[in-house]
DNA sequence: CCGAGGGATGTAATCGTTTACAAGCCTCTT
DNA sequence: AAGAGGCTTGTAAACGATTACATCCCTCGG
C-alpha cells in the first residue's frame, strides 16, 4: 500500500532510457527509433506500468473528466444517452462524470462542477438552470458547455437536440387524421423548454385544423408517472372528455395509461394515447404505445463529439444539431369510436 | 484560455501569507490561527480561487474517484442505486464514475478501472465477472472493493446484499397461501448468482408444500422487457399452465405481463404474477405489481459507506451486510379461479 | 575532409498542491 | 533570568508525468 508505485522512472530504469523516452514512446512514438520503442513497450509490460493520471493532468493542465448534469439520476430517459456520451468519452481519453442539479426539490437547480475546476467539459441537459451562472462562469475560467435535449433560452449555447415542435405536431397530426376532434395533452412543468416546444406543437395542429382545445384539455405535469396518473383522475373527473391525449413523456403515458385501465378505462378503445421519447418500455406495455421516437444515444454521441471539439480549441461547424424525430406507430391509438 | 489559472500561490500573495497557510486553512483550520484564517478565506473569495484537484491528487497519491461498475448502464434498477451512492461519496471528497462490464454482448465481462489505477475504489455489481481478475488484480496495487447485490462465490470480498433467497420465498410463499398449485418461475441467467438464490427460494417453497415443479414451468431468461416477452410466448404455448409466476425481475414482470395482455390474457384473473425488486413503475402498471421489494438507495449508501472505510484504511466490522426485503403487495395475484 | 542538417535521446524545468521540518515568538515555570 | 514547550508560520522537498532545449551522432553534399 505505502510502497511507491510504478513511475516512469522505473520504466526508463529497466529499459536503460530516460524517462523523456519512455513518455515519448507512449505519446508520440513515431519519435522514438523503432528498436528503443520495442524496448520500451517490453519494459512496460515485464513492469506493469500504468501511467498516474494525476501527474499527466496536472502537467496538461486538464483534468481528464466531463462531465454530464441531468435533473435526475434517476430518470431513465437520460440512460442511453449517458452511454452514448461514455461510448465516445472513454476512447478519446475522458472520464464521464455524472451529477443531477436537483437540489432536493429545492427550486433554484444547482451547477455542480462547472466554476469549481474538476471538468474539461460540461454536457448539460437541463434548461431550467439560471441561466446567469452559466454565462458569468463562462466569462471567468469555465470549461466549454454544450447543451443536449434542453436549452437556454436566453444564451447560445451549441446545442444537440431534436425538433420538439415537429414531433409534437407528427403525434397530434397523427391523432386528427385518426378522426379525433377532442384531443388533449398532458405537458411537462411550465416552465421548461421542452413543455413550450410541444405545446407549441399541440396547439398548432389544433389550431391548423379548428379543433377546440379549452384549458381544461391541458394537464400539467413533469414527466413523472405520478403527473401522468393525476392526469389520468383529473381526465376522470371531466364531463366533456377528450377522445385522444398527447403525453410529452412516455413516462407521463405509461402512468396515464396505468391509472386509467385501474379505472376500468380502456386505452386505445375508450381513449387514444401518443407518448413521447421511445423509451425501451413503450413496445412492451399493453397497448403497445404509440411515440415519438428520439434518437438517445445519437444525442449523445452528437454532444460528445461536439464537446470533443471545443475542448480541443476548435470551432464547430454546426453550433445546433437538431436531430430527425418520427412517429413509431404501435397500439395506443385508433380512430374514436 | 492558455493565461495561468489562478492558484494557491495567487491567494497567499493576496493574503500576505506563505502557500503552507493558505493550505493550512483548506484543510486543517485549526491549526491556523484565527485571524489569519479569515484573512485567508477573504482572500480565497476575492480571487475565485478554487483548489486543483489533479495537483492535490498527485501529492495525495489518490485519483479522488470511485467508480462504480454496473453490468448494464442502461438498466434503470441501478440508477437509484447510484443516487445513494453519489450522495454519500460527493461530500467525501469522491468523483463517482460509472461504467459498464458489458462488453457489447461479448461474454467475458470486462473489467474497466480495476487494475488502471484512475479509482480509489471499486463498488462491483456484477458477479459474472471473471472472478481471477479481480483477485489477481487484488494481489498488486488494486484499489479495495466492494460488491454490491450481487457477489463473487470464490472469493469472500466485503458485500452489500439483500437476501434473495427469503425474497423469494416470501414472494411464492404468498402464491402459494393463496390456494396457488401451479406456479411457475421466470429466472435470470443460469450462471448468475441471483438466479441461482431466487430460484434457490422458489424450489424451497415448492418443496415445502410438495408442490409440482416440472421442468417446463421454469422459464429461463436474463432480467430484459424481452425476455420477460419471450417467457409469456412459452407460457401460452403450454398444454398445462401455471395459475401463478414468479418473476425474478420487476423489468421481466412488465414485460410477461405486456406479452399476456396483448395476447388476451388478463392478470391476476387469468394468471397471478409477482415481480422482484419494487422499480418505481411496478406501482404505476395495470394491475399494480404486487413485488419483492428491495431498499435501492440503502444499498448504494451501504456500499459507499463501506468502501470509504476501505479507502481510509480502516476494517470493517461487517463484511457481509444483508439489508431487508419485504414483499409489497399490489393487485397483480390473487387466488386462482 | 569539413560543415550542415536532421534524427534520436537526455537533462532539467514545470504543473499546483501537501507536508516534514525548522524557526520564531510567547508564556510560564523554576 | 533562562529554558521548556506550545502555537503559528514559513521554507522547500516531494508527488509523477510532459516537454523545451541541448546534445550527440550519423549521413551527405561540396
Amino acid at each position: 500500500m505505502t510502497r511507491r508505485s510504478i513511475s516512469i522512472r522505473d520504466v526508463a530504469a529497466s529499459a536503460g532510457v530516460s524517462v523523456a523516452t519512455v513518455s515519448r514512446t507512449l505519446n508520440s512514438p513515431a519519435q522514438v527509433a523503432a528498436s528503443t520503442r520495442q524496448a520500451v513497450l517490453e519494459a512496460i509490460r515485464q513492469t506493469g506500468y500504468a501511467a498516474n493520471e494525476a501527474a499527466r493532468n496536472l502537467r496538461q493542465r486538464r483534468t481528464g473528466a466531463v462531465v454530464a448534469l441531468v435533473p435526475n439520476i434517476a430518470n431513465q430517459f437520460f440512460s442511453e444517452i449517458l452511454a452514448g456520451i461514455a461510448e465516445v468519452m472513454w476512447p478519446a481519453g475522458y472520464n464521464l462524470l455524472i451529477a443531477d442539479t436537483e437540489a432536493d426539490g429545492q427550486r433554484p437547480h444547482r451547477l455542480p462542477y462547472i466554476d469549481s475546476n474538476r471538468a474539461d467539459g460540461v454536457i448539460l441537459f437541463d434548461g431550467a438552470v439560471p441561466a446567469e451562472k452559466v454565462s458569468s462562469a463562462a466569462g471567468r475560467r469555465a470549461p466549454p458547455v454544450v447543451m443536449a435535449c434542453e436549452w437556454l433560452p436566453g444564451l447560445s449555447l451549441p446545442q444537440v437536440r431534436i425538433d420538439n415542435v415537429e414531433g409534437a405536431r407528427l403525434a397530434v397530426a397523427y391523432l386528427a387524421e385518426l378522426g379525433h376532434r377532442r384531443i388533449g395533452h398532458v405537458s411537462g412543468p411550465a416552465a421548461n423548454v421542452l413543455t413550450r416546444a410541444r405545446m407549441e406543437g399541440w396547439c398548432a395542429v389544433l389550431d391548423g385544423c379548428g379543433l377546440p382545445r379549452p384549458e381544461e384539455w391541458l394537464f400539467s405535469g413533469d414527466f413523472t408517472l405520478d403527473a401522468g396518473m393525476i392526469a389520468a383522475r383529473r381526465w376522470l373527473a371531466l364531463d366533456e372528455r377528450p377522445t385522444a391525449v398527447f403525453c410529452s413523456s412516455d413516462t407521463m403515458a405509461c402512468g396515464f395509461i396505468g391509472a386509467l385501465a385501474r379505472a376500468g378505462v380502456a386505452v386505445p378503445d375508450d381513449v387514444s394515447v401518443v407518448g413521447f421519447d421511445d423509451i425501451d418500455l413503450a413496445a412492451h406495455l399493453h397497448p403497445a404505445l404509440t411515440t415519438v421516437h428520439q434518437p438517445r444515444r445519437r444525442i449523445g454521441t452528437a454532444a460528445a463529439e461536439a464537446l470533443l471539439t471545443l475542448m480541443a480549441g476548435g470551432k464547430l461547424t454546426n453550433t445546433d444539431t437538431v436531430l430527425p424525430v418520427e412517429l413509431t406507430v404501435r397500439a395506443s391509438a385508433k380512430p374514436p369510436r
